[in-house]
DNA sequence: CGAATGTCTATAGAAATAGTAGAGTTACAC
DNA sequence: GTGTAACTCTACTATTTCTATAGACATTCG
């Protein structure tokens, strides 16, 4: 299961992605318009900014806005940013790799054979879907309906 | 990432794997020849006890065995047992579904859509590996050394 | 009988999750 | 240049989950 954190932090970037590449959001819009708390919302962008994700602007005619387009942003970028490490298992981790105290040598570790694949797969996933592609159906949607 | 108890519960199984079929092997080799603090592992052999995975013996000469073939025992059947749902999210859950309350319309979810696809590559792998195929390699590389 | 083994329930410390609170900083509008 | 509306940052808290540990009980074999 992912968190909801991270639940909420796809949610703001889809908006902010629906959004004028120029015109930045406010934090209260975003928390209105996905239901999130927006306090704890603020935490959640904060982190995105820190991690070179998105911009923001403050005081007045403030708030957030995409610091790069949005094809180029990776559910699994946000996810290991918001959530952690993606495998299933510390040594099978790229990012935050540990030994597993247990098992003694990893190639003869048939668990973690196991769990590579499944890593694998998700990764695949993962890192092949975009904030855009998240957003792009709805455009779709909406296009169809305008035309009908 | 995937508990320590569901780790613990795999290794467990595969060591049930090895032994013959109806030989039972004591909570106490299990534990010592995986790792696995004693106590800890006697909650998750009963879990899957109650789950209908294995059977058990009491009194002297008492242990644990596996109730059915260890080519029938999925990696995803047992990470359910003891981690709960496989699915990213509670929406997709095939064994425990939740509904999100702030998405209107799965259909129309995005978010969902995406995390759809890593639910089914991962069982896709979780489903058709199990605890044989964690014990075969092992069989392998030792035919092939008896015969070197 | 008695010792060895599984059964079951309760408890506890640590970490993660999901927020909430509030003081501080910045920048636009007037 | 002041006020206010926004973001920034740190700290705090309640709840749940994880990882065990403890101990009384039940069963079976010799």
């Amino acid at each position: 299961m992912i968190t909801q954190k991270a639940k909420y932090a796809l949610r703001a970037l889809t908006v902010l992605a629906d959004a004028d590449a120029d015109e930045p959001v406010m934090i209260s819009d975003i928390a209105a318009q996905q239901k999130i708390p927006k306090k704890f919302l603020e935490q959640i962008l904060l982190d995105l900014k820190h991690h070179g994700v998105v911009a923001s602007r403050r005081g007045k005619q403030g708030g957030y806005l995409l610091l790069k387009p949005a094809h180029t942003i990776t559910f699994g970028e946000i996810l290991r940013i918001i959530d952690g490490p993606i495998a299933p298992l510390p040594c099978l981790s790229i990012t935050a790799y540990r030994r597993c105290d247990d098992c003694d040598g990893e190639q003869n570790c048939q668990i973690r054979h196991v769990f590579a694949k499944v890593a694998d797969a998700t990764r695949k996933v993962l890192f092949s879907t975009t904030i855009a592609d998240a957003v792009a159906p709805t455009h779709t949607a909406e296009v169809t309906r305008l035309l009908a």
